[in-house]
DNA sequence: GGATTTTTGGAGCAATGACATCAAAAATAA
DNA sequence: TTATTTTTGATGTCATTGCTCCAAAAATCC
């Protein structure tokens, strides 16, 4: 969480002494986020991220160490970012898990078609189509998405004990449906598809909510 | 269909007179299918491409065109072999409507998985996450995307016509659902989600299929 | 067998990739 | 002001990328 130590020199902290940074790096940390974002890791070139930062290579190299550290950096960023209303809704704890997912999904449909940044997700689109030399990249991203569908099956849980939820609701495989249809939202965002389009299918993705115990039954 | 004329030789026709290919055209762009299915275009270099063919850079050169032409012939190779089981369940006339869409998800949840080639889907997992210069990439796989999910669609207004679904049903809505799942499917596969973990995400996914008319009540 | 036609291997090219170095510049502390 | 510390811009390196060219090789037809 903290600034990083690279090549002994320490961003962020220690004010005085030498020339202090001229550009802000949170800044340049977040162009370099939104063009890894719309881009991936191996479609964002060197050049294209220092042009984006707006700063020259060598303050780059030891302001950020690497291309592939400063990917890891803005993935956190992006994290960050996404994680502040992705948990605000899960862990609401004035709404039943049914309500968190859905608001989720209507969360979901605006923050990937917002026109401020790009569309989709960072998480979902990245590192699923990579060389073997990717492969620290590619388990990073395999890493946080599993960690998203770990959240939702524990907020499931949780559902269960509020009886939200039967008990014998397999959360594990009801969180990995609702992991699946978000990263399908992600690749709808990237074909173009409007706000509306997606909080629909995040409609439809909800009515595959199980039924509470004793209410399962459908007339035929 | 038929092969296409590159730089005044024609591939794979005309016997005859010159020397003849002598590595299989069809076999090389089987690999190099296998190759930009498992890396994705930018994941897959010139070099990679050669060796896994077992050709030299001027055969490669003078048979395909170029690692686009290529790609895009690899694409083609793709479309044919997973239309062939697409099409065959999605065009069944033997099953209605719900039927197909839930031997659908069968089938991609074992077509994802299987170990003699890559996981997932080449078309749901390339083109989402690319530079400016592969604006001609992403947007035709951008298009296949929406052909399959168009192809969903009318199979639904079929079923409307059978009676499978009420005459009220979004087929495009409901479509784009089913293709958001396929492509979530397609990332969890990459992940390592198991054959049946994709069948059960895809078991889940048709409970949001709409009840048909007269038939929608619940008991609360 | 000789002529013809096409493939093949290998060398090579310009452009770009990411990364590295270093002296000059700048801002603070003493 | 001077010494110190750190940033900065310019330039350099080394590997790779995708592509091209060309002479030698090989297989068919006459």
């Amino acid at each position: 969480m903290t600034s990083k130590i690279i090549k002994g020199s320490i961003q962020g902290s220690k004010r005085g002494r030498g020339r202090p940074a001229v550009f802000d790096r949170d800044l340049a940390l977040r162009e370099a986020m939104n063009l890894f974002w719309e881009r991936g890791y191996e479609g964002t070139s060197f050049d294209d991220l220092i042009a984006a930062m707006g700063i020259s290579s060598s303050s780059f190299y030891n302001s950020f160490g690497s291309k592939e550290a400063l990917y890891c950096e803005a993935t956190q960023s992006y994290l960050e970012w996404s994680g502040h209303w992705f948990f605000a809704i899960l862990n609401d704890p004035s709404i039943d898990a049914k309500t968190a997912f859905a608001r989720l999904f209507a969360a979901t449909a605006e923050e990937f078609t917002r026109g401020d940044h790009p569309l989709g997700c960072m998480i979902s689109l990245a590192g699923t189509h990579c060389p073997p030399g990717m492969k620290n990249i590619r388990e990073m991203m395999a890493e946080h998405r599993a960690f998203s569908e770990g959240a939702m099956a524990e907020r499931m849980r949780k559902g269960i004990q509020d009886g939200d939820l039967s008990e014998d609701t397999d959360c594990d495989m009801l969180a990995a449906y609702y992991s699946a249809v978000a990263r399908g939202l992600a690749v709808q965002a990237r074909d173009g598809a409007s706000h509306e389009k997606l909080a629909e299918i995040g409609r439809l993705a909800m009515r595959a909510w199980p039924a509470r115990q004793g209410a399962e039954k459908v007339i035929a």
